[in-house]
DNA sequence: TTGCTCCTCACGTCACGTGAGGTGGC
DNA sequence: TTGCTCCTCACGTCACGTGAGGTGGC
């Protein structure tokens, strides 16, 4: 065995930007503990929790509550799956500043406004606000489908070796789905029908067995009016792209629906 | 007087993406109360409290308590003031976006010489879990000070007419330091000691007659090695060109320093 | 010895969320 | 009338933070 450094709480806790109280407490609910202790009785921290420690802050900033992580969370101590578990974590990243940036870009048309008119958009002030909102809390997914349908996908999330997989996947399907819902892509098209199976066999994998969530899935919350009115065209996406490219792609697949 | 549109609980939430429980809390605490009451007993928000929630939305992101707020937020109701507001806004979230940036090319950096190595590289880890941890709460200020020096910060922005003004200011000011240390510029060259000047000023007209407060922010926080080793230098920004600027800006315009 | 970090235990806090039981408005 | 939104009140919860009183280690 090759020598591991080892961290009192006070030096972790600098290192990764959190207050000891902090790591003292998430020993205390059991979701990260330390490797061992010292002879006085000081918690010391290897190379495992760290690991560990760095997957349970990002599932944190996805929005996951902490007792699910803990009780959830698998050991990823291989190069590869920490690999996996960055790429993730830097596609999340990415989505969360392209959030930013429409937010940006909000601001900007709304000064514009304002200067132009001289009066104030009050619909453009809550679009900023909302947007915002989103950009903070990335666990957007959480946001936008009800509650039971989450704890579905979270638990399918986490009965894959990688849960971080799973969420990204999400991720990077519903920023495809917004590239071409902005592009302009006809949902009938060949781009468009390819990514209705991808959305088609993402839902049907996670819906499993169970035809209640995938008829949810399908419409993307169902409850779609329900959804916060963002940014911009997030649920009109859903509503007039992912609609459609799925009807088709029903129809042409000969699918039968649970009705 | 033109015609004002209303919004209910229900209406405000969903287009500012907060539920109405939010709503109604804000209300309870005083925070944002509705402008009026309809006849049933419902609340009723107008122009001036969308306003305002936004305000203190955009305040609660950078990190201050809502009681804080809520005692402390004036109205700010005029299209100019909004567009202060506007404009800071849009800093703090660029600022926020550069944040994640650095944190997505640490990640790379990171899965790169994983690739190379085929080795854990624990440092590069905690930095990008301080990284993430810095991006998500943007209210860096808050976290870099300490509380008795936060709270002077805090109670000097508020006593301008705008808060959003100085925390701005604050943010500015930092990226432009970062910039002139990455650039590689001397402390004492003419930029660095434009820099200088601009950071001497901004620290005297919060300090005001307190010798304390001057002291120990012209070090910029003065306990400076307590602070966390946040991705790439700030720490080291500080110390090496703020120390060396100000230190011969002083010794060039003959200031004397309390002891 | 001094200063700093760390320990546990009990309690506090901040920003909401959750029913329960009822009313309002198209 | 039905379905939906909204009301208040009391209580619950999540993720920590705050002392108090003490020990450990360079």
């Amino acid at each position: 065995m090759r020598e591991e450094p080892l961290y009192t709480v006070g030096e972790l806790a600098k290192k990764c930007g959190v207050s000891v109280r902090t790591l003292q407490f998430y020993d205390r609910i059991g979701l990260v503990s330390p490797g061992g202790r010292s002879e006085g009785g000081r918690r010391l921290y290897g190379r495992r929790e760290i690991i560990r420690l760095h997957q349970a802050f990002f599932l944190k900033s996805l929005g996951f509550p902490l007792e699910e992580i803990r009780d959830k969370l698998m050991p990823a101590e291989t190069a590869a799956s920490l690999m996996e578990t960055l790429k993730r974590q830097e596609e999340t990243l990415n989505g969360q500043i392209r959030y930013l940036q429409d937010a940006v870009a909000l601001i900007r048309q709304t000064t514009a406004e304002i200067e132009r008119s001289g009066d104030i958009p009050l619909s453009s002030l809550m679009a900023i606000t909302s947007a915002v909102q989103l950009g903070h809390s990335y666990a957007f997914v959480l946001k936008y489908f009800k509650k039971d349908d989450v704890e579905k996908m979270v638990g399918h999330a986490f009965e894959q070796e990688n849960p971080f997989t799973v969420m990204g996947d999400w991720q990077a399907m519903i920023d495809r789905l917004m590239e071409l819902h902005r592009g302009g892509v006809d949902p009938e098209s060949a781009e468009g029908q390819e990514f209705a199976a991808q959305w088609w066999n993402m839902v049907a994998s996670i819906s499993g067995e169970n035809p209640d969530f995938l008829k949810s899935a399908l419409s993307a919350g169902e409850d779609i009016e329900n959804w916060p009115d963002d940014a911009d065209g997030f649920k009109v996406a859903i509503r007039d792209f992912v609609g459609k490219a799925i009807e088709k792609y029903i129809r042409d697949h000969g699918i039968q629906l649970p009705e």
